[in-house]
DNA sequence: ACTATAGTTTTCGCAACGCGGAACGGCAAT
DNA sequence: ATTGCCGTTCCGCGTTGCGAAAACTATAGT
């Protein structure tokens, strides 16, 4: 093929499209709402799914709506088995000693994936779904992560993703950002005061050794995350992280 | 396209099987390898696993092996809230009172899936790979599902997938598998007793008014899964299988 | 350091496969 | 019964996916 697409093989990429819009619709979509936001035309869209539908990644409902089906589940779980799912037994350990939810995050390309979690058992707890991307400048892990960096490799990272603002107190500025990198390569750990999340507060710490760059935190609502508390959950934070370490690298 | 293949997008069916092998590999392995597995020619598997990779799919080593990527992982999430998320907290209070494994799987097409599982803290316990497929007739899931499937439905669906045997134990019959199915559905549990995997004893029941088939069972070593300790264990599946249909109903 | 081998990646001509406009079928509302 | 909406099917066309051959890379052995 002379003219080879940069994007690699169309249906592929169309059908990819198509699940993940799946997944934005909490799961399940009509073929008029797919084509709605792919701008795909029906037929094209229907023939993706068909074939989808046959092989058990799609699945028709009885009303003709459409949902992810369930050969997703494994090749999902297979794939969280490369990143996090050996982490969660520390990440409960974690959540046990400090009552709020802890998160394992990795840097893949460009951004932060959340690879597991374990929720705290207050009503009020963080919930960020396992899988969800999001830019590193404006998490806690984000900034963990990218504190072990070197620093033409971060100023690359930003010139590709900018800096957009995900709440006011976001950082946008560049020099600042790497600033805070420093310091929080000095001190150890990474602190998000309401930059991903208006009235969340999230610690994050990066694990070394890891075969992926990773980092562990603990987030929750800033009316019982603390500054005080801060002080107290950290060094938890801190010695999960180690054990963390150890483990990945024993791996 | 006039002579359309019965099996749908050629390209989709060739990739999704290569992220299947990808899978059974453990979640990696090599260019060669999957060629010796899928019969497909190098630059074919080569093209197909590239755009893999482009989309976050696939992702590759510096040891040129390929693993699965981590955008598999919402997908695979979103997926699995379809079916068995929900179900969580449910099973953890079952693993709690018996100390046994417990499982959720549903009936999808001609296979249970395995859509939730949470582990005994045994050292030596049931591990079943959540997204795992097998035929119904070897598990006691299955017979528990079957057991509520019209009878010339489940004959329909025997005659497609046959009855191999998992062990010497499973009922390989049709005649004595749907007997036996009559019964379940007078008791309202299904034991497998190591018709799936010797030393492996299993109760099950079956889900009502969910919106797929579904069951719910504890599993473990008939060591310890005793005929004494099932009669022991029994109330308690039956009940969370009670409260498991109320929250399902309640949906 | 050099060579051989095995494995991966790239190139490019070709035809088959994927595409999408048009037509058809099913269902719900009036 | 009619109309409108949505999903499904049909089929001609050309672009996209295919794979043999060549080029490149990594590793192991001498």
């Amino acid at each position: 093929m002379a003219r080879e697409s940069t994007g690699g093989v169309q249906s592929l990429q169309r059908a990819f499209d198509l699940l993940e819009r799946l997944a934005d619709a909490g799961g399940e979509a009509s073929l008029s709402e797919l084509a709605g936001t792919s701008g795909l035309p029906l037929p094209t869209i229907h023939r993706l799914i068909r074939t989808l539908v046959t092989l058990g990644y799609v699945r028709q409902n009885s009303n003709r709506r459409y949902t992810l089906g369930s050969r997703l589940i494994r090749l999902g779980e297979s794939a969280s088995r490369q990143f996090g799912t050996w982490a969660r037994p520390f990440l409960a350990q974690l959540v046990d000693q400090v009552e709020e939810t802890a998160n394992l995050a990795v840097l893949d390309g460009d951004e932060v994936v959340y690879v597991a979690q374990v929720p705290s058992r207050h009503s009020m707890r963080m919930f960020t779904e396992v899988g969800r991307r999001l830019l590193p400048h404006g998490t806690g892990v984000g900034k963990a992560m990218l504190s072990q960096l070197p620093r033409d490799e971060v100023r690359a990272l930003l010139s590709r993703t900018g800096l957009p603002a995900y709440t006011p107190n976001t950082i946008t500025n560049a020099d600042e950002l790497l600033a805070s990198l420093d310091q929080i390569a000095v001190q150890g750990y990474a602190l998000d005061e309401s930059e991903q999340e208006l009235g969340v507060r999230c610690i994050a710490v990066p694990l070394h050794g890891a075969p992926t760059l990773s980092a562990v935190s603990v987030s929750g609502p800033d009316s019982r995350l603390t500054k005080e508390s801060v002080a107290r959950i950290l060094p938890e934070v801190l010695a999960i992280a180690k054990r963390l370490t150890d483990q990945a690298t024993r791996t």
